[in-house]
DNA sequence: GTACGATAGTCAACGTGGTTGACCAAATAG
DNA sequence: CTATTTGGTCAACCACGTTGACTATCGTAC
């Protein structure tokens, strides 16, 4: 029940503090780390592109945007060298998105990151409360939010 | 410690789908009562206007964005009726900005429906898990972001 | 084999939310 | 009284999203 003391407008308050906490401190290190000019959003596009690459109409599902809104993000990333783009050989209407030498190389130090940044709350909460605030979240998450039903987040 | 299986990547993304997911469902329910027009910023900008209303510069400081940025959403939420500007008697450069009634009504409703999702999550975790899951934001989450050490976020 | 519908991508126009820099008017400190 | 600080606005710009229209290609059905 929500009580006076804990309205219910902190809570999404405090998932988004918590998400942008990450995300500052992600870049901060990413910055120091070579990749000044990564935004925000572009670790989730990389993420979502990944190893095995894709093509903008994909990508644009699994961030659950237009195929036009993924296309001018793949536009900056390209034009700041984290992807490419190239022909499919057995489609030609099909322009496959994927990551350069550096695009990798930002996905493999944001998923390194990332990783530190959720010791670095395991060692705050313990790492059981993290697990069980994952647990949480994830059972009461819509799947279809960011598309986390969508195969290419938790594999390559 | 980050197991393979719980990269760290997955803890932003279940935040951002667990905040988008409340908002998603606020939105939605506004919207069956009487406020399509609001926007996924507009309910924090009401708040953190508040009843006793404030001004374009002080709103931007709570946001944490510059003045101009507050300024120019104080315009759109005028413009839709929510928010009013008036002189203040006591120094001719502030322009107070207040909620009118829609907005007023909208804050409420606004409230009254996160109270209920805050419910819902309950009724599927469990009360305790929902208060531990806030206590363990409100431990790791930067205070700075979305200044929730400024006044006027928990209070009137 | 040709015609047609579905699919992939792009272009254009627009809205929203943010930035920085320049500027003006009013308040305040010396 | 002058100089500085403060509150607000304007202008230009950027990132990211939308919808609608259009082109090129693929696959199928006749």
């Amino acid at each position: 029940m929500a009580t006076p003391d804990r309205p219910g407008f902190a809570l999404p308050l405090l998932l988004l503090a918590g998400f942008r906490t990450l995300i500052d401190d992600l870049h901060a290190e990413l910055a120091r780390q070579g990749h000044p000019d990564l935004r925000p959003v572009h670790g989730f596009v990389l993420q979502a592109v990944g190893v095995p690459g894709t093509t903008a109409g994909e990508l644009g599902q699994r961030l659950g945007v237009s195929k036009q809104a993924a296309g001018k993000t793949v536009d900056r990333l390209v034009a700041l060298g984290y992807l490419e783009r190239a022909d499919d050989p057995a489609d030609a209407r099909r322009k496959l998105v994927r990551l350069t030498d550096r695009g990798l190389d930002g996905l493999r130090r944001s998923a390194a990151v990332f990783d530190q940044l959720r010791d670095r709350w395991a060692a705050t909460l313990g790492a059981d409360r993290v697990a069980a605030l994952e647990d949480d979240l994830h059972a009461v998450a819509q799947p279809n939010v960011f598309r986390l039903d969508v195969p290419g987040w938790f594999g390559t």
